[in-house]
RNA sequence: GGGCCCUUCGUCUAUCGGUUAGGACGUCAGGUUUUCAACCUGAAAAGAGGGGUUCGACUCCCCUAGGGCCUGCCA
């Protein structure tokens, strides 16, 4: 039976979920869940500093909301760091690593004159005598092998051939004791019993240094995955400048989960032809394979047009939930009746809306508050000989009629008191749209009379048929 | 400076030596239309440059150029 797949996700505590590392969760988690295995949350927050619970939650946030689930309760590093020790001990008792008495000032001294010498840089602690060492802090160096070459082999970059001489000696345990970032990922990986390791191609030089010590332990070496790193839309690193770093971000601007999911898996990653692929069928086709060498660039027009095939995909319940939160100035929302408004014209509002904080922009139109004030070039098929006193007719009709339940019903009703009129639609439906919706986009006369409903809409119509005020 | 990675329409990508280089977003032009979208149809749009290898290169190799990552007692 072949192994079970594990994979994890190791952020370093931040304060949010970078959209980069959002998307390598995604694939992680895909990689792993598509085929039964299972996913892991790490948080890399070996660094004291960065240890803080504020820092952590947006990112278990983030995840939660992209619908990324992980088993286990999420790890640590901090608190590891006891194991982490252990195993640079364990490391140098084998040989594997040795003690360093030089302080940070003489290293980066030597490691200068190396630079300008054009040659590895290495302590000189590295052979001495482990007997004659001083009394004195230190820390504890891996021993890396100084020629020859370290091959990566990637499931996504290939075969990636480092010469040693360009790894030096790194520390893996600090003189205080603390363990170091590429120690501390190698034995909580193989603690975990990760099997593929997905992650930025940032880390690719890392996984020469790492490997050498899945080696130096014995210890299996994992399936390496270095996905590109996502750029902004002009090709230079993602930064603030470019907008929405966050996933929270792009949840505040309005965009679905499954409207980014869908755009971060395609994002790097590709699958012959499909572009619209929702979770269940991502869970299925998704392969490592796949993923792309090259970075790519962040493209807010489509990731609207995607976002868009999801809102539409809302129910009307759903919608009027979701969209909620972006109408009202102070995000106060809107009120029941309006609430009820925007459930009778889901369809077209979910149609209209790209992202939910398009959503009050293409429902103005129900908005309005009474009398509502018509602008003058909107207004001007209300001025027209006439016109005044059809829409009174007009209302009459509607106030009698028992279509209020749908909007083709309406519409057929407007329509039949055209014809018995003799009148084109054009003579009846400017006047009426002015007089319902100031002109402001709105769907057929038919779903606005229905999305607006009775009260409103004979209340709208009355409003514009009394006669102009002096 | 050194090591490593990358380079097909503006953008995301297909192509795994032989195609009129395909799709999607965006753009443009039509169509539809009681407003605005949506939608439908069509169009323009690409193999960074130079050498090889081969009967034949977008595809394989080398060089150049450009971009990126790493080079910490950060992660």
């Amino acid at each position: 039976m072949p192994q079970k797949i594990v994979t994890r996700f190791a952020p370093s505590p931040t304060g949010y979920l970078h959209i980069g590392g959002a998307r390598t969760a995604l694939f992680s988690w895909l990689y792993a869940r598509g085929r039964g295995g299972r996913f892991l949350l790490r948080i890399e927050d070996t660094d004291r500093a960065r240890h803080n619970e504020a820092a952590v939650q947006p990112i278990v946030d983030g995840l939660a909301w992209l619908g990324l689930d992980w088993d286990e309760a999420p790890i640590s590093q901090y608190e590891r760091r006891g194991r982490h020790a252990e195993v640079a001990h364990e490391l140098l008792k084998r040989g594997g690593a040795y003690r360093c008495f030089m302080t940070p000032e003489e290293t980066d001294a030597a490691r200068e004159r190396a630079r300008e010498a054009k040659i590895r840089f290495e302590s000189p602690w590295r052979d001495a005598d482990p007997t004659t060492a001083p009394d004195k802090p230190f820390a504890i160096r891996f021993n890396a092998p100084q020629a020859g070459e370290t091959v990566v082999h990637d499931a996504v970059q290939g075969e990636v051939r480092f010469p040693n001489p360009a790894l030096d000696d790194l520390i893996i345990l600090r003189s205080d004791g603390a363990p170091t970032y590429n120690l501390a990922v190698v034995v909580d990986d193989h603690d975990m019993g990760v099997t593929h390791v997905i992650r930025g191609d940032d880390h690719l030089n890392n996984a020469a240094r790492q490997k050498q010590i899945y080696e130096a332990m014995g210890w299996a070496v994992p399936v390496f995955a270095h996905v590109p790193l996502i750029h902004g839309p002009d090709g230079a690193k993602l930064s603030k400048r470019h907008g929405a770093m966050g996933v929270e971000a792009y949840a505040a601007d309005g965009y679905l989960p499954e409207g980014l999911a869908n755009y971060l898996l395609r994002l790097g990653w590709s699958h012959g032809d499909e572009e619209i692929i929702a979770r269940d069928r991502a869970l299925e086709i998704f392969d490592i394979s796949g993923i792309n060498r090259a970075p790519s660039r962040l493209d807010f027009d489509k990731l609207r047009h995607v976002n868009a095939h999801y809102v539409r995909l809302l129910s009307d319940d759903a919608f009027v939930e979701k969209s909620a939160q972006f109408f009202g100035s102070a995000g106060t929302g809107p009120d029941a009746a309006q609430r009820a408004m925007i459930r009778r014209g889901a369809a077209f509002l979910k149609d209209r809306s790209a992202t939910l904080k398009d959503a009050p922009e293409a429902a103005a139109f129900l908005m309005l508050r009474r009398p509502i004030d018509i602008p003058a070039k909107a207004a001007k098929p209300l001025g027209k000989e006439g016109a005044r006193a059809l829409l009174n007719d007009v209302a009459a009709m509607l106030a009698d009629s028992d279509s209020w339940a749908g909007g083709d019903h309406l519409e057929t009703g407007l329509k039949t008191f055209a014809e018995k009129r003799n009148l084109g639609f054009g003579q009846l439906g400017p006047a009426l749209r002015a007089a319902l919706t100031a002109g402001l986009p709105a769907p057929s006369l038919g779903e606005t009379l229905f999305a607006l409903g009775r009260e409103e809409s004979l209340g709208r119509i009355a409003d514009a048929s009394a006669p102009a005020k002096p």
